[in-house]
DNA sequence: CGTTAAGAAAGTGCATGCAATCGCGGTGCC
DNA sequence: GGCACCGCGATTGCATGCACTTTCTTAACG
């Protein structure tokens, strides 16, 4: 009946939208504001409406789109003054991340996070971007891990997700790459250290380091 | 077709499924690992299986509830590792919410904080405990509010609702609310002060309070 | 008597269909 | 010429139906 999708499937196709278009939102594929029809979405991924009306009521739930009654569901536009909300949320919480990590990271934790660090070094100085951007990624979700606190850890992930779409072309920015290095690097001598109060204050200029360089991309609204 | 309801409902069907099953988890009605079958619920609210289902989804997606494939809905079940987590981010997050509002208040809400907490007063020597309930939840309302920060205080409104299964009952044993009007006496003159440290403190303090006070309900997993 | 396998019942997952609502274009009226 | 109203197309909201998965039952075999 259906594609090949079939084959490979894991979860229910509900789920599999979801994911879909959660990863076109956060991609940048889809843009803010961005009209998401029901009859074209289930038309593009071969289902019928049914599923895609739910991925969109859980991606409303999730506040990743804007759904209003019998108008429809767009990707969610988010004010200037909200997507600042959004940082700063962003901040304090990767600011108790490193606190918590610098307290409670196990030694190989510790260990994993020190040498992948050492080793991102190597993609500074080739400027690989997007290399460096994959392992910023895991950069931080280690310190969200290394929290050892589930719903912290969460909070963090789902606010790291709405957040995606405004940060992604940061490191095109010159100097970006070296820069953001250098607040790890601060981050993660703290951590070694199990200095909270100096790895949550690191993490939170690092943050702040990165909002100012993706407003460039936000534009007034 | 349909009952009354038709006639009050002010958004959709789905919405309005979603705010009532919600609302009877964070009530207590329904608990922890009680089943929600599709066609009871449908049937209990006089509407088919669809906007049901729509509902199920987005709770799932707010983790109210649990779904596995072909396997059903539950009220989610939480582990008690996670019940810890949950009350640890709620800590660090009224913190920052009382650090936020000491800097950031109005006068017009630090008035109103003042006046309603000082009201309060009243409703601990009486001992009402349901009012004074009604009234915490007003308290820590001002809180978020008074941050200044639209998203800190939707992701402390989102914990929050999470624990409220966990909390209910709390103030029901003995002195709770004199203590609790102590704290929130704290972290009150620590805001009007505009003594940011002193209020995340006491801030921080209270949910531990709390934490523990509920703690006794949430039972061994 | 315990274990396991086959079948039936129950319940979920998705597709389709119809009704209701919104938006838009045209027409009539002021 | 501008404004309001009406009707039509487009799209969403919900109900129903069928297929598939899971699970409980029951019976046969070891």
């Amino acid at each position: 009946m259906a594609s090949d999708r079939k084959l490979i499937r894991t979860g229910t196709t509900v789920d599999h939208m979801v994911r879909a278009i959660a990863d076109e939102i956060i991609t940048g594929r889809l843009k803010p504001g961005d009209r998401l029809d029901e009859v074209s979405l289930a038309e593009r991924y071969g289902v019928s409406r049914t599923p895609v009306r739910d991925a969109l009521g859980q991606l409303s739930a999730m506040s990743l789109v804007d759904r209003r009654p019998n108008r429809g569901a767009t990707v969610k536009v988010i004010a200037q003054d909200h997507l600042a909300s959004m940082f700063e949320s962003m901040a304090e919480l990767e600011a108790i991340c490193a606190r918590l990590s610098a307290e409670r990271m196990t030694a190989a934790e510790r260990a994993a996070l020190e040498a992948e660090h050492f080793a991102s070094t190597k993609l500074v100085r080739e400027n690989a971007e997007s290399d460096y951007e994959a392992y910023n990624v895991r950069f931080h979700s280690r310190l969200y891990e290394g929290a050892h606190s589930k719903h912290i850890q969460e909070l963090t992930l789902m606010t790291r997700s709405r957040l995606a779409p405004f940060r992604r072309a940061q490191f095109r920015l010159g100097g970006r790459l070296a820069r953001s290095w250098e607040e790890h690097d601060a981050i993660v001598t703290a951590i070694l250290r199990a200095d909270a109060t100096s790895a949550a204050t690191a993490a939170r200029a690092h943050v702040a380091s990165v909002s100012t360089a993706s407003a460039v991309f936000a534009g007034p609204h």
